[in-house]
DNA sequence: TCAATGCTTCGATTACGATCGAAGTATGAA
DNA sequence: TTCATACTTCGATCGTAATCGAAGCATTGA
């Protein structure tokens, strides 16, 4: 009762449903408007402007003035990360907001998590990883690229150097809520999967979370990711 | 807004202060009565008795008759270590519930997390296991105990066979809201916090989460697993 | 059988927050 | 300047859920 953090607060700020799918929606990783979110929560305007404020509030998330729109996005790696790790409790209960549709094998395959890829390929990529020696487990999550991974991405054409100046983590780990396994988190999982799309392997599904890959894009993928 | 796990359902149950305040009683790992329950959230047992239908309605709790006391505790790992992946989110914002006190610094060195050790003893137990090559990480959060580790903790007097009967995973990691590392959870976990409190090196404090070595269990401790 | 304890259910009250219309502010375009 | 777009703020309404008193079950013990 008087001692360790303060869940309720965030508790509530998800626990309401209009707040809970402008989160989802952001776990899609590009920045959304007030309009576009709003027409996704099925709210109209002034409703979402004061949802947006209260997540700003609470830290979960941030936004960008440009120009006459503003963007909201998810504030930081670690939302995502403890919005996936719920989610991932809520399928545990078989807890979803629709019957099981069309979508949800697309989803399970490969799916974008708030900025880096998830679901089953997510999972492959990392185990492809950690096999070839190229990523290092330190100990717990904790997680390390080898010269040899260091190598491999520069090769792909990553800017390692680049990655290194920022503050954040280059390498972490992520729940999968559908496959119950780690991907790849931080900034290179985020230049990963921007990699993919850059090179036109693969692409974002509109106004879903779903990764499609093109058939030489998952050749290529599948190739450079052994299982 | 169509597709995926929902957060709402669990966020609201979170989100009300008077269970997020018997969750994090919850997360001592004692079971505890509705009047209990009610004590430490400051509500009368009426409102308990609510709360409580609710959050085993959602499967957050679960509860056992014994003679005219019900007993409730967390329903499972599973719930222990989502709210403690909460909890460190919450820790990151600066948001707890009072200001730190005296009792913050024992709970950062030694905790109870639901049913294992958490805090900075054990973070390094977990360290101290890997480093001794005891127990391997497989890839992401994977753990596995190898013979070595089976050997060791079969000649500190655990039940090996019997960890093994059960369908719960022996060996899990469970992210710590203090440290920002990972500890050891599953049934090894509960096991060996069973195993200092029996042998006298530690003991839980009243009312707390806290986790209290004495002089020569601190020792054994830090000799058993060194840094 | 009766009384006491522990808890749940019912019902009424209350308070808070989600919602949206209307008005206000800021940016950009004509 | 004027108009349009994008968004916020204000104010009023409304619904829901938290709360607790009172009554109802169930278990235990005498």
């Amino acid at each position: 009762m008087k001692e360790g953090p303060d869940i309720a607060l965030i508790g509530s700020l998800i626990g309401d449903p209009a707040r809970a799918n402008m989160l989802t929606a952001l776990m899609g990783g590009q920045a959304l408007t007030p309009t576009e979110l709003a027409g996704l929560a099925g709210i109209t305007l002034q409703t979402a402007s004061s949802h947006l404020a209260k997540l700003e509030a609470g830290g979960l998330v941030a936004q960008r003035k440009q120009g006459r729109h503003r963007y909201y996005a998810l504030s930081e790696d670690e939302v995502g990360l403890m919005l996936e790790s719920l989610m991932g409790f809520a399928a545990s209960r078989g807890l979803t907001r629709h019957r099981p549709g069309p979508k949800d094998p697309a989803l399970r395959k490969a799916r974008v998590c708030y900025n880096h890829l998830a679901g089953d390929y997510g999972v492959r990529m990392l185990d492809s990883l950690i096999a070839a020696g190229e990523i290092e487990v330190a100990s717990g999550d904790d997680l390390a690229l080898t010269d040899a991974g260091r190598r491999r991405v520069e090769v792909l054409g990553i800017d390692y150097a680049a990655l290194q100046k920022s503050r954040r983590p280059i390498c972490r780990t992520c729940l999968d809520w559908s496959e119950r396994r780690s991907h790849l988190a931080g900034s290179l999982g985020e230049a990963l999967l921007a990699l993919f799309i850059d090179k036109g392997w693969a692409k974002r599904e509109k106004d879903s979370r779903a990764v499609r890959f093109t058939a030489t894009g998952e050749k290529a993928f599948l190739e450079l990711f052994p299982r």
